[in-house]
RNA sequence: CGCGAAGUAGAGCAGCGGUAGCUCGUCGGGCUCAUAACCCGAAGGUCGGAGGUUCGAACCCUCCCUUCGCAACCA
């Protein structure tokens, strides 16, 4: 195993043309902000960057559309999601976003370094050019007459009808999206990285030195190596985003901006370099462990074309890896911006105030770890209700309550001369589910981590079921009160269950971090206690000591 | 078309060569400290379909079916 110095983790940069959804929170947010408050608590060495993605031509349409600029498009959304992040606990180091000068610099430096050394290759194309609307058309703002089926609504990369896939010079027909007009041939040059040439790099590093990369992950790059990579082209025709440097551009960008998936993944660069003046030793330094956090759709960008920029570059290390996470769906249906079939974050918040934790708990849960998964309100509803309220809430509840009714409000002594098995094998319990969810975390398994906390509580509440303190206070002498012997039995179920409280705490802070804060609060100790290297004790409050 | 991921009890998932497991839900019981909660027990699956390899297959192989994804964006 290597041993790492330090960490950075990334989420995907969210696109700045919509609010934020509970898909996003449950592909890559939640899991990477997991892994932060985990490592965080460990008290190692990590940084978490993410920002809003501005550039690309959707958000130029979406201005269009909406007469506004591109500028008021991204800021709106860049406020939006900032504080759905914010709000829901996501503990980034830095949010940034790519409209930020730091970042167009960064890019553009970027591009020039591996321009300088030759590793572009220009050529000149054709592509369709909208003369109404003064625009270069990406494949999919060209629709026309499949010339497989005949679908008059084909669009430029794909027939929706028949499947077949496209480009644009096949259809019949062709028209703009944008203006209806019919498109014309206009001749472009833009640079083109020789993804070819990183083949042989890739497959070593990626099909030999990272087999233990998740199933989706590994599949998808292994499926794009074997077909065989080609040039791809890096910038492309249109006045928003970063402006491609001069040279090779003419002055002013010459209407040539960087490739969005060019420009976006340094937007990671860009973000640790605007939180830190020592960014270099996060992104140079060979004992640092980069980490992806993504969803499927960016499986392409995140493993094959950032690692082959930034082996071209030669300074940079490569990500350890990228765990991403399948989709999320909503009631059965595809996530869909267009037709509003979301559940938006900042919409949630309202609804549902001071109710972060819930939706964290559902959404780790019910992660779609393997496979694309379902979220349903009733699914939503019945795990709040039965496994976070019933199961663990109840179990801290209860304890709190016998400890007041039966302790004095206070954290009872531990008798050591009649501690029995059970006693001694539910205080194991404390360690073992440290180890547990330590190993899992560290494979990405939040969904199986998450689990073992909820498992630690059930324990919990059997052990008190079989030590029912309940009734044993009602062993008693003459005057009501309870007999020494059966005092001291109810001191050890209740010190074992308060123990097992803060652990508790402990386990469930990176996931449920609010829930956490409650309990250190109920607890009445300081945040310290919630660091990771007191899991697993089972000293953490101190006899005598009174509790709220 | 091709490639990748996935198809296991009512729901959500695990298992990936050796008597089908977990959580929730359902049904029955116990308990009453607790947020109508907790604890125990039971029912419920020919593991997408069809072949094959094997003493033995959810697990390996072949074919088929279904869902999702696939390089200008939607995590």
């Amino acid at each position: 195993m290597k041993e790492f110095k330090r960490y950075l983790l990334t989420a995907a940069l969210p696109y700045a043309n919509g609010p934020l959804h509970i898909g996003h929170l449950a592909g890559c947010y939640l899991p990477a902000d997991i892994y932060a408050r985990y490592i965080r608590a460990k008290k190692l060495d990590v940084k978490f960057v993410c920002g809003s993605d501005e550039h690309g031509v959707p958000i130029t349409i979406r201005a269009m559309k909406e007469n506004i600029t591109p500028q008021q498009v991204v800021d709106k959304y860049h406020k939006i999601i900032k504080d759905s992040f914010e709000e829901m606990g996501i503990s980034f180091d830095i949010y940034s976003r790519t409209s930020n000068p730091v970042h167009h610099k960064t890019a553009s430096d970027f591009f020039l370094n591996l321009y300088e050394k030759g590793l572009f290759e220009e050529k000149e194309t054709e592509q369709y050019f909208d003369e109404e609307k003064q625009t270069f058309l990406a494949d999919r703002y060209i629709t026309g007459t499949c010339p497989v089926c005949g679908n008059t609504n084909a669009y430029g990369d794909q027939c929706e009808k028949c499947g077949s896939s496209l480009s644009p010079e096949q259809l019949i027909n062709p028209r703009s999206t944008l203006s209806d007009a019919v498109p014309v041939k206009k001749k472009t040059t833009h640079w083109y990285f020789p993804l070819q040439n990183y083949e042989a790099f890739l497959r070593q590093w990626i099909l030999e030195d990272h087999k233990e990369w998740k199933n989706n992950v590994y599949g998808q790059c292994k499926s794009w190596l074997d077909k065989g990579l080609q040039p791809r082209a890096m910038t492309r025709d249109s006045n928003w985003g970063v402006k491609v440097p001069s040279p090779p551009a003419p002055e002013g960008g010459g209407g040539k901006v960087l490739y969005v998936w060019f420009d976006a993944p340094i937007g990671y660069i860009s973000a640790t370099k605007e939180l830190l003046d020592n960014w270099k030793d996060y992104w140079y330094a060979e004992d640092t462990k980069l980490v992806h956090f993504i969803g499927k759709d960016n499986i392409v960008f995140h493993c094959i074309i950032f690692p082959a920029m930034l082996k071209a570059h030669g300074d940079f290390v490569l990500p350890d890896n990228v765990p991403a996470n399948e989709f999320l769906n909503i009631e059965g249906q595809k996530v869909s911006t267009s037709r509003n079939w979301a559940v938006w974050v900042d919409e949630y918040l309202k609804d549902f105030p001071g109710q972060q934790d819930v939706l964290r708990y559902v959404l780790c849960a019910n992660a779609p770890e393997t496979k694309d998964n379902d979220f349903t309100w009733k699914d939503f509803q019945d795990r709040n209700n039965s496994e976070l309220l019933s199961i663990f809430g109840n179990f801290v509840n209860r304890t709190f309550v016998l400890m007041h009714k039966l302790c004095k409000g206070k954290v009872p002594p531990l008798h050591d001369d009649i501690l029995d098995d059970a006693d001694k094998k539910v205080m194991e319990e404390f360690g073992n589910t440290k180890i547990k969810i330590e190993n899992l975390l560290e494979q990405y398994k939040f969904r199986d981590a998450l689990y073992e906390v909820i498992d630690l509580a059930r324990k919990g509440n059997k052990y008190m079921q079989d030590k029912q303190p309940w009734i044993v206070v009602k062993q008693t002498t003459d005057d009501g009160q309870p007999t020494t012997e059966a005092q001291k039995q109810i001191d050890n179920c209740l010190h074992i269950c308060l123990q097992l409280c803060a652990n508790l705490a402990i386990f469930a802070n990176p996931f449920l971090p609010f829930t956490a804060k409650k309990m250190i609060n109920m607890m009445k100790v300081v945040d310290k206690m919630l660091d990771w290297e007191n899991a697993g004790k089972s000293k953490l409050l101190s006899v005598g000591y009174s509790l709220r």
